[in-house]
RNA sequence: GGGCGCGUAGCUCAGCGGGAGAGCACUACGUUGACAUCGUAGGGGUCGCUGGUUCAAUCCCAGCCGCGCCCACCA
């Protein structure tokens, strides 16, 4: 017998290992099957699950689910990555604490100190994704810095090298003070901050008192100044362009440039050109052949470049000292407040300065160009489509990808310098040597690149490293290219994007059929979730507090297409008590005899009642189908939600009970006892990829003897010559009519006592039972001396209309407020008074009657006659009732 | 500046050419009946505004207003 309530954590962990235990997880169970891939967005190895990845995993489990079930070779490649950065910031903060600084240590010492801690707390999302329900193929975890991942990382650099497709160069990056790294565009957050605007004097060589004036939000950068530009067009400047100025604290000679990058409405028409610090002075730098004046060290202090008194300052008191020092020699002409947009490292939290380094780069302009076509030609489709656009976007206007990083954990770059600099790149330090000793023709003194390569580059590749190569592995021809990629769209750019060009330019295949972009969380108000805020909801006190199928269950339904999901704990609670009344349907069922017959056929059975819901289960599967196919989650949710509570529960369960407790009818009562449990079955087959855990206790609680776990059962085919017309029609009038009953009861206030559930007769014999059912109520009712008799002319219509065939009186008594009663038909008589004249008014127009189709035609007009009965039968109540 | 999206019930959101919907919240009544709750009923909406297309517009188109996000922009 079922317990009383369902008990989440218990059953969670349970199923979890029995599934893990019965290998139900793993890829290549089917080996004739159709292969079904999705790779794992992998998640950060410092990482701990967030409702972020909740959402992004329980969508994925649902699609891995519902494949599996459907008897596809299902494989949910899972992972984590390294995230270089963030976890070498981890780790570096931790041995800071022990009092250990990295630079003390050392580089090898300290990767190790790296691993040690992957080794002892990489591992936690991974059991975090395991409580969720996650049904990855953990037997084949990969890491992005395996040894197998890592010898596809170095074999891609090489020969992306070879190819020309990266190149070392030096140009200004996005340079990160605090982390002391270069790091990509992508990297870099703008953020609006107040600052101000100064304007500066320069004086004019060889004019005294002639000065020009610059603007600038950025003083400290002055002392890197090695130019003035100005707009060719702007005649306030013409005579000077050709001359040059004096840079003050500094004394360079600045030639006056003409150079389009000069707008002459803004600041004061003539701009300072630091070529070292700003990526458009540097444009204009290599336009004028202008030097480089490089006034910062990696760490954002200004160095020897720079005149004595501001070496050794951190850029933002060299800022005030220049200021400063401009003032006492009054060349300040002004200074104003100023918003503006300063960059940002979104993992150093500090703003990054363009920074004149070596780097390497990919071509990803070349690479971009068969990842665009892939998309065109719709062999990658975007789902929600509008994210089309913002791919194209992007890759249209894509620049060089600057993959190297001055960390120390990562992938290192496989490349070797020669004493003269001559650049060796192979997949090993013994190959780099052979090159060497080709190249100068003697053995030669090799130094290793220090550098790691971006996180993103190895992320590039996940679609095919995880599956083996470069070796030709089984896996790679069988799971590649993969079905579908579920993501949030924050990480197109970074992600998406790259793995369409390595997988089209190495696999030459695109890496996934179908990108599913899908929303971003958020709190109830809609604002993004952080730690800062405090408004953050960690996913595993949810799944403590209202269990993983609720959490997932809420987050699929609300993952609609396009828009955020404003996550509620009201919401989850929700769908945690349909959880329940789940459970409490199948006791139900449990408690009323009703034991799955292997041998029952859902297209022999007799009973309407049956057949109906025969029918309007199999119309829900195929509607649930549909819909995850087109991955419309939340109406795939929606459907069955509806279903289960709203058909299932609330009609049929309701229906069975006379049939079964009041004896009557042995076949039939055994036929729908037999239909009940079947149609339970097929529910829980449906609700498994949305709430695993649940389904699967009551399938082995409730299921067939020897059914085997749910979680492989077979998806249930929607033959639609199961769905019986007439019996879903009769049983919708059933429907309809205990529904009118109701709502004239309702409205009546009648007292308790004198409202039993349902009651009413018509010509189907386990119908009449429940009249019997309920007939104590009835006679209760009758006979309670505190009512007074009243009749509805409403009750009397809806029994003469509804039922033709069947003699249907409602013994409706019980107490009347006249007076609102007055009102609320009122309010109805002139609403359909008004609806009918529209009708009329429609019915009217030739246009209307010209152009529209014959059905609209027919559908207005049964409006029009379904109106007018109702306008009568409630005029006559109005008219009927007692005057107060 | 370029791009994308969103304004529908008190709240959170579906729907998207012919009858305005759901969940939550609210009100009333009921509940020793599978229901740590559930049932039944009810109130509540100029579907942001203005035009256009159409026989017909919440839905399609244009403009406007309001809100959000992404990209670019450190004079």
């Amino acid at each position: 017998m079922l317990d009383k309530t369902y008990r989440p954590t218990e059953v969670e962990s349970r199923h979890y290992a029995r599934w893990q235990d019965a290998g139900a997880f793993a890829c290549g169970r089917r080996a004739g099957a159709a292969p079904y891939t999705i790779v794992i967005p992998p998640p950060n190895v410092t990482g701990s699950l967030h409702i972020g990845h909740a959402l992004n995993n329980t969508l994925q489990d649902v699609l891995i689910r519902w494949r599996r079930m459907q008897g596809r070779d299902v494989l949910w490649q899972p992972g984590t990555d390294h995230a270089g950065i963030a976890t070498q910031m981890v780790v570096e903060r931790q041995l800071e604490n022990e009092g250990v600084r990295r630079r003390d240590l050392g580089r090898e010492a300290f990767v190790d100190k790296v691993w040690e801690w992957k080794e002892r707390s990489g591992g936690t999302i991974t059991l975090q994704l395991q409580r969720l329900g996650a049904s990855c193929d953990w037997s084949r975890e990969r890491f992005t810095m395996d040894e197998g991942l890592s010898v596809a990382v170095r074999k891609i650099f090489v020969d992306l090298y070879k190819q020309g497709l990266i190149y070392r160069d030096k140009r200004l990056v996005n340079w990160d003070p605090k982390l002391e790294t270069a790091i990509s565009d992508l990297e870099v957050q703008s953020r609006e901050v107040k600052g101000k605007l100064w304007y500066f004097k320069y004086p004019v060589e060889g004019a005294a008192d002639r000065f020009i004036t610059v603007a600038t939000t950025r003083p400290e950068t002055m002392l890197g100044d090695t130019a003035v530009a100005v707009h060719p067009d702007d005649r306030r400047y013409t005579e000077l362009v050709g001359r040059h100025c004096i840079l003050p604290l500094v004394g360079r000679r600045l030639p006056i440039v003409a150079d389009e990058h000069a707008d002459p409405e803004q600041g004061s028409g003539a701009v300072k050109i630091t070529p070292a610090h700003d990526f458009n002075d540097f444009d204009v730098g290599r336009r004028h052949g202008l030097e480089m004046v490089n006034v910062l060290d990696p760490r954002g202090y200004l160095n020897e470049n720079a005149p004595e008194a501001y070496r050794g300052l951190d850029r933002f008191e060299a800022r005030d000292r220049v200021v400063a020092d401009m003032e006492a020699q009054g060349l300040v002409e002004r200074v104003e407040e100023h918003l503006h947009v300063v960059p940002y490292g979104d993992r150093g939290g500090v703003p990054v300065e363009p920074y004149l380094t070596d780097q390497w780069y990919v071509d990803a302009k070349t690479l971009a160009q068969p990842a665009i076509k892939a998309v065109d030609d719709g062999r990658t489709r975007f789902v929600p489509a509008q994210w089309t656009k913002t791919y194209y976007e992007w890759m249209r206007n894509i620049q060089p990808w600057c993959i190297s990083r001055q960390l120390w954990w990562g992938h290192q770059i496989p490349a070797w310098y020669g004493p003269d600099g001559e650049i060796f790149v192979e997949l090993t330090e013994a190959d780099a040597k052979e090159a060497a000793r080709t190249h100068y023709g003697t053995e030669a003194e090799l130094t290793r690149d220090p550098d790691v390569l971006d996180t993103w580059f190895s992320s590039a590749l996940w679609p095919f490293s995880t599956l083996g190569w470069p070796e030709e592995t089984p896996e790679v021809a069988r799971y590649y290219p993969t079905d579908v990629l579920v993501t949030s769209f924050d990480i197109i750019f970074f992600w998406v994007a790259r793995m369409m060009m390595m997988g089209l330019h190495f696999m030459r295949e695109i890496p996934f059929h179908t990108v599913y972009i899908h929303a971003l969380v958020r709190d109830v108000k809609g604002q993004k979730m952080s730690k800062s805020k405090g408004n953050v909801m960690d996913p595993l006190e949810l799944i403590d507090k209202y269990g993983a199928d609720a959490l997932r269950f809420t987050l699929t339904a609300m993952a609609t297409q396009g828009r955020d999901i404003k996550l509620s704990e009201g919401r989850l609670a929700g769908y945690r008590n349909f959880v329940t009344k789940l459970w409490n349907a199948a006791r139900l069922t449990q408690m009323n005899g009703c034991v799955p017959d292997p041998a029952f056929d859902p297209a022999a059975v007799g009973e309407t009642l049956n057949r109906w819901i025969v029918g309007a289960l199999t119309a829900t599967v195929a509607e649930v189908t549909d819909y995850l196919d087109e991955y419309k989650f939340d109406q795939a949710a929606a459907a069955i939600y509806r279903f289960t509570w709203h058909t299932f529960c609330d009609w049929y369960l309701e229906f069975i009970k006379p049939v079964l407790q009041q004896g009557g009818d042995a076949a039939a009562a055994a036929e729908t006892r037999a239909t009940a449990a079947w149609a339970l079955g097929r529910l829980l087959h449906l609700l498994h990829p949305f709430m695993p855990f649940v389904t699967e206790e009551l399938w082995q609680q409730l299921g067939p003897k020897d059914a085997g776990m749910l979680i492989t059962a077979p998806w249930p085919e929607a033959d639609a010559a199961l769905i019986d017309r007439d019996a879903a029609a009769e049983m919708d009038w059933v429907v309809q009519a205990v529904s009118e009953v109701r709502a004239v009861r309702g409205d009546l206030n009648v007292p308790a006592s004198a409202r039993p559930n349902l009651y009413y007769k018509i010509e189907e014999p386990h119908l009449e039972n429940w009249i019997n059912y309920n007939k104590d109520f009835i006679t209760r009712a009758s006979n309670s001396a505190s009512l007074i008799p009243i009749h509805t002319p409403i009750t009397e219509v809806s029994a003469n209309a509804v039922f033709p065939g069947g003699t249907f009186t409602i013994p409706l008594q019980g107490v009347i407020d006249v007076d609102a009663e007055r009102q609320r038909l009122s309010r109805e008589v002139e609403k359909l008074t008004g609806e009918i004249a529209r009708l009329d008014a429609k019915l009217a127009n030739e246009n209307f009657l010209a152009k529209a189709p014959a059905e609209v035609v027919e559908e207005q007009h049964e409006r029009r006659t379904d109106a007018a009965t109702a306008h009568a039968k409630l005029a006559a109540a109005l008219a009927r009732l007692p005057a107060t």
